[in-house]
DNA sequence: GTATGGAGCATGTTA
DNA sequence: TGCTCCATAC
């Protein structure tokens, strides 16, 4: 048990073994901040101090609480399936299962993603008769759910001008379908299990009591909900450990609150705070790098990362004439890297915003790299998928409005729009949901027959699939549906196909995970495996993208990045107007918000990073040329080496001569290595005939020159590897 | 019920 | 520039 606190320096291990008191972790990026989450539980529990039972442990991204659960059952021999732990959703889920009646929810209550709830809301706008183009359904979605994670219902909202009072109208009418259809959305799980923490004082008195340590990872993302959420399952017995990054904070724009880390150290006082500095990541001129980047903001707890790492390489910088040329130097960067050994998996092209990865891909494309791209569709948003859960939702709860729009006519069964119009009048009339409606039309002709059928399809579905395994459930819904039919038929249906294969095969992951008890799969008030998989479905919708390939470099935003690690990083498109966005430089915190972003693309390197931007580039059908990210400037000229002087930073140095670091920051005329190497010396090599050196960069073992052969066109070599022979 | 085209539009994104 | 959404035509 001791060996669980070896290898922890004084700062983790004083914040891993803290007596029972409330903390603050500051945990600077790659300080080993998950390490001392899981190990702090680990100890917790080992000690004897409390039970598995007793513990809360809350994270943002399922991804998060999986790495902590298989850390943990690495580090304990306990059986830790009475532990709280997991995402926020998932927790509130799990608790408003096990209280519906209180929360005043169907036991079989279905969760709406994103796509779901707007259309709702374009459901909503339809029977009310509302004008989309002056209340747009987006925006109205972005209302309630502000609204929401403020902890607020209609009747709590201020408006002070008719637009938004107006908006609160809809709010409620909203409130009001859901509440009829059984669903709810991702912020309602939030707010309804505070609102029966909040008003059932002996329910809340059970969890306060229950709960002795609540720990909370990314405390810097939480919204003013999460955080009343969390004060009132603390009881007065109980710890609670927020371990955050203030400088990592970059989603203000979807209502994450840093405020909440002074609200924190006030209404929790006395509490502990602990900085954890030691960056077990990253080479020196790295971290010397982003913390003179961060030195810039104001508004910040104050930290200063170190290692014991060597400096390392320089930060790479170069510069390109416009995005085509950018791409094409990442490219050939990334030839050279893996073929000194890196592995693609280990390199990250980050950049701001997605519309810059089609340039990337196009190059990678050409050069035959091969890539994976992060963020857009995701396996259960899938239209295909979509279809099939429907249908399962509709066997388990027929007043699913939403789901039985979704599939009433699909495939075709001949209701058409008329026929779907009757229906919702006849629903509205007597103020009961489409599927009851449905059960007593008397709709005559072919759309009755139609209706019939489907009423008919859906009733089965229960019947059909009772004491089936949930895998097989799901195969039997996918063929009575006729969904597998109507895709076999399709031309493009394929791909389809194969995702509701995939569907199936889910199903059989997760029938097996709850099997053997996998704590991050949850059946804790659950009436039903199928129930459970559905909420699964919808609070976890799976990755983005079918990997590709195994040794994929990877291609991701600098919001995706975080968290993660790379042996060798591209933060392309620095470019003032686009890093920082020129959207953000008008919001309220927008610079310094933009400036923790860069702050965490510059933290995911470990050994190697490489700055590059384009002076001109072609954006939204517009060609414009750029100036360099202001973030380039705030980097002490001695980390960096420029691979490609512009006329405009060559001016700059003969305007300030810099120090004589700086002639690191130069390129390299003489290459270090191999003798008399320059750019412009003709060379011959035994594979490639003669060309001649255009381009260098490196030194010692990294040395690489670029060199134009005569026959066999532009190549990187690695003057360790390539037998290079002056001409 | 499906194909086509034009208008409008364009940060970041987890559950 | 490229997509998403909606209206219109078949």
């Amino acid at each position: 048990m001791p060996d669980l606190l070896e290898h922890l320096n004084p700062e983790q291990l004083a914040a891993v073994t803290l007596p029972g008191v409330s903390a603050l972790i500051l945990a600077g990026a790659g300080s080993g901040k998950t390490r001392v989450l899981t190990t702090r539980i680990a100890w917790l529990i080992s000690t004897g101090q409390v039970s598995p039972y007793q513990i809360l442990a809350v994270t943002f991204t399922n991804k998060a609480a999986r790495e902590m659960q298989i850390r943990l059952s690495a580090m304990l021999t306990h059986n830790i399936r009475g532990m709280w732990i997991g995402t926020f959703h998932g927790l509130c889920n799990r608790f408003l299962r096990t209280h519906h009646r209180d929360a005043d929810l169907p036991a079989l209550f279905q969760i709406m993603d994103t796509q779901d709830q707007l259309a709702v809301i374009k459901r909503m706008y339809k029977s009310m008769n509302i004008d989309d183009e002056r209340y747009p359904a987006r925006q109205l979605q972005y209302f309630i759910s502000g609204a929401k994670e403020q902890g607020l219902r209609p009747n709590q909202v201020e408006a002070f001008d008719d637009y938004t009072r107006r908006q609160v109208e809809l709010y409620a009418a909203y409130e009001q379908v859901c509440q009829r259809e059984g669903v709810v959305d991702f912020s309602e799980l939030l707010l309804r299990s505070y609102e029966v923490l909040a008003r059932n004082q002996s329910l809340r008195e059970h969890y306060q009591h229950r709960f002795r340590h609540i720990l909370i990872d990314e405390f810097q993302d939480t919204n003013l909900l999460q955080y009343r959420w969390l004060k009132l399952l603390a009881g007065k017995e109980t710890s609670v450990f927020a371990v955050g990054d203030d400088d990592q904070s970059i989603y203000a724009f979807r209502g994450a609150d840093v405020g909440n880390m002074q609200r924190f150290q006030q209404e929790f006082a006395p509490i502990e705070l602990i900085k954890l500095e030691q960056n077990y990541r990253s080479h020196g001129n790295i971290l010397d790098a982003a913390n003179a980047l961060i030195r810039n903001n104001q508004t910040r707890l104050g930290k200063n990362l170190w290692t014991r790492e060597s400096q390392g390489d320089p930060l790479r910088i170069y510069v390109a004439p416009s995005e085509y040329d950018e791409a094409l130097f990442v490219v050939d960067a990334i030839k050279g890297l893996t073929g000194a050994g890196v592995n693609a998996t280990e390199i990250a092209v980050l950049y701001r915003s997605n519309a810059q990865s089609r340039v990337l891909e196009h190059s990678l494309f050409n050069a035959a790299i091969p890539y994976r791209v992060y963020g857009g569709m995701r396996f259960f948003e899938r239209a295909e998928v979509k279809h099939a859960l429907a249908y399962l939702r509709l066997a388990s709860n027929p007043g699913d409005d939403g789901s039985l729009l979704r599939v009433i006519n699909f495939p075709a069964r001949g209701i058409g729009v008329r026929t779907l119009e009757g229906l919702q009048a006849a629903a509205q009339g007597a103020g009961v949901t489409l599927w009851q409606a449905a059960c007593s039309s008397r709709v005559s002709g072919k759309a009755g027959a139609g209706v019939a059928a489907f009423v008919r399809l859906i009733e089965s579905l229960g019947p059909a699939t009772a004491g089936m395994r949930l895998p097989e459930i799901v195969e039997h819904v996918i063929a009575a549906s006729g969904l597998l039919e109507h895709y076999k038929n399709e031309k493009e249906g394929q791909e389809r196909l194969d995702n509701l294969r995939e569907l199936v095969a889910a199903a059989e992951l997760f029938e097996r995970e709850v099997e053997t008890g996998a704590p991050s799969i949850d059946t804790t008030g659950n009436s039903d495996t199928l129930t459970a998989f559905l909420a699964h479905a919808a609070l976890e919708a799976g990755d983005t993208q079918a990997a590709e390939g195994r040794d994929a470099l990877q291609l991701m935003t600098v919001h995706t990045a975080k968290g993660l690690e790379f042996h060798t990083v591209f933060i392309t498109g620095l470019e003032e107007g686009l890093f920082p966005h020129d959207q953000s430089l008008n919001e309220l915190d927008g610079p310094e918000e933009e400036r923790r972003l860069m702050y965490v693309a510059l933290t995911r390197a470990r050994r190697r990073l490489y700055l590059t931007y384009a002076q001109s580039r072609t954006l939204h059908g517009q060609f414009r040329y750029n100036v360099a990210s202001r973030f380039l400037d705030e980097i002490p000229p001695p980390l960096m080496q420029w691979l490609s002087p512009t006329p405009a930073n060559l001016v700059a140095e003969s305007e300030s001569p810099r120090r004589d670091e700086a002639a690191e920051s130069r390129p390299p005329r003489e290459i270090e290595r191999g003798p008399g190497f320059r750019i412009g010396q003709n060379v011959i090599h035994a594979k490639f005939g003669t060309g001649v050196i255009v381009n260098a960069e490196g030194r010692g073992a990294d040395a690489r020159v670029q060199v134009n052969f005569r026959d066999a066109g532009l190549k990187w070599l690695s003057l360790e590897f390539a037998k290079l022979e002056a001409a």
